[in-house]
DNA sequence: CTTGGCACTCGGGAACACCGAGTGCTAGTC
DNA sequence: GACTAGCACTCGGTGTTCCCGAGTGCCAAG
């Protein structure tokens, strides 16, 4: 049913449309990319495509348009991921490089998405809960009340200050410091709720409304922060590019936690670093856009999603090359640290 | 020059203009407003004003608009704060009640103020410099590494990886510890580098090649959030305003920290909690927008600022009772914690 | 000083014609 | 059978014209 030249005439329709934002026509298809035939070929290629649903003509007497349909295959099989200059290449790793702690690195990441693509770029932070304990520390701010402080093996710190419900001298806390410690240290966070379950019953009989008080906290600690922070930059590119939907709903996407969680995606859990990309209707909320993400993280302990939010016409393979090296870059600074 | 119904007259003017977003003319201001005086009667007021330079006609035969000269005469002159209404002030201190730590506050703070006002809300960290050392954390990581943990009597946590310059027990890395909790405890963080100055002096001469790292961290981390972070919210409102500097522009500045600060404006020194209001070309940057912040903390001691912006065809009496409740209810919080 | 009246201005919308890019179709050509 | 040239047709976008009416400034009367 689709030939090669189809095939062609469809890639050609979409980078045409892609880099002017005008429906494309058979004659300047034509002649622009050396397809060796007359328009009039390419017409009835484009009737042919169109019938398919893989592009659409906005009204009669205009060029064609790429349908979601059509971007897909142009995606899966018309297409391959560019790689970035060596110049970029260089430009990220010093820009990363300079990195003093994680949320800088995270900050640092968007900003350079952002600007490298000239799209939004979304990064989420590393989750807690795949990563593990490096320290807990407990700091008594007065004899009420002590600050327990989570570090975590990515360099997160949690804190939360803890009202407790007796007075408390400083060498008990101390003590349980050491205690937290010597249970806890080197765990992964998902194992921390069973591992602190028996804690209060090995433990002297006054201490345990301490104990058990400072443990909820840092129950809770883990609990809320599994949903994890999402930041984006760029928005100031999204004033150029129109959406179906409305520029109004692609900002209020980008500000609601939720959604914007759900439009990176979950890392399937087979390969979590290959590219995902989401177009149009296939997302979820947000209809009119699309979405190029990946996970990132050390090795094949991959720790959180990145990606880049777009108009539907967005130069795919340019922006899946920016997202898969900011990614790896993002990886490795995070296993040096 | 500008008798009572003159000013009465611009006030009806900004109010109308604020409302329906329409040049507005003589005739409905006549009616809309119980001026009691004809139409022709406000004409001439009008020109008037204009001749002063308080209002404007986008062209002949339009109704009239203030310029930034006349809202500032509103602001200063015809205008009282408005007060918000029991449920929004029911609402605020629920929301923030909820907070689990500073992040949690400032997160909650920006978006609230950002719903309540329907604009672009900025709030700015606390600053460092005014809090004061609560705890100085050494964490060893591992023999060549510790974490730096500095803690502030705002709730606010700072850390840092350091890679120490030879192999480091963890007794020592206790007593180093003490050592600088023992001079910063309660020491405000702009005395620190005067207060560590001669510590190396103070040590046996083979700690000091490893606190002299310490100390060019623990300094480098003060200077660095010197300039303190600020975040935005309800970038979604401004899809349906309209600037005249264009919308790029705008986001472009919100996600500038350096180009914000500027627009928060520094904390005037003698009534850091008063509310400032730019108005358009009395902004730096972006001129055409307005801006309503005010500074926050607890009591006399002033933290940081937080703030509004939008158009400048603005509701300039909610606005500023918005700011003004929202700071309020944050010094407090921030005092209580 | 205020007011009613009046001539004037000019932005914006409706109606209209025109242009041209682009299409589909058909007949001819390799 | 596939490609191509030619041609009639469509229709969105642009430019023009025209008209309306809101709003103004000015003037003379109250």
């Amino acid at each position: 049913m689709l030939d090669d030249r189809k095939l062609a005439v469809l890639r050609a329709i979409v980078e045409d449309y892609v880099s002017t934002n005008e429906p494309v026509g058979s004659k300047a298809l034509a002649e622009r990319h050396n397809l060796k035939v007359s328009p009039a070929t390419v017409r009835n290629d484009m009737a042919a495509l169109e019938e398919e649903g893989y592009i659409t003509q906005p009204h009669t007497s205009a060029g064609r348009v790429p349908t979601d349909k059509g971007y897909r295959l142009f995606v899966d099989r018309l297409s391959q991921v560019k790689p970035l200059s060596a110049a970029e290449r260089r430009a990220i790793e010093t820009f990363l490089a300079g990195a003093v702690d994680l949320d800088d690195v995270v900050t640092r990441t968007v900003r350079l998405l952002a600007q490298l693509t000239r799209q939004v770029a979304v990064v989420q932070y590393p989750t807690l809960t795949r990563s593990t304990v490096r320290h807990v520390e407990l700091v008594p701010l007065n004899d009420r009340r002590v600050m327990l402080v989570l570090i975590t093996n990515t360099g997160r710190v949690e804190q939360r200050v803890i009202e407790l419900p007796e007075v408390v001298e400083d060498t008990r806390i101390a003590h349980l410091r050491a205690v937290l410690n010597a249970c806890l240290d080197g765990c992964g966070l998902s194992n921390v709720p069973e591992l602190v379950a028996d804690l209060p019953e090995r433990l002297p009989l006054e201490d345990r409304p301490v104990v058990a008080t400072i443990l909820s906290v840092l129950l809770e600690t883990l609990v809320e922060r599994h949903d994890e922070k999402i930041v984006f930059a760029g928005a100031a590119n999204l004033a150029g590019a129109d959406f179906s939907t409305g520029l109004r709903d692609v900002l209020e996407a980008l500000e609601e936690q939720v959604v914007l969680m759900r439009l990176l995606g979950e890392t399937s859990t087979d390969t979590p670093s290959a590219l995902t990309v989401r177009i149009g209707s296939e997302n979820p909320y947000l209809r009119g856009t699309s979405i190029v993400a990946t996970g990132y993280g050390s090795g094949d302990n991959q720790l959180a999603r990145l990606g880049v939010l777009g108009p539907t016409r967005m130069d795919y393979p340019v922006t899946m090359g920016a997202v898969r090296a900011v990614a790896r870059y993002v990886s490795q600074i995070l296993a040096a640290s």
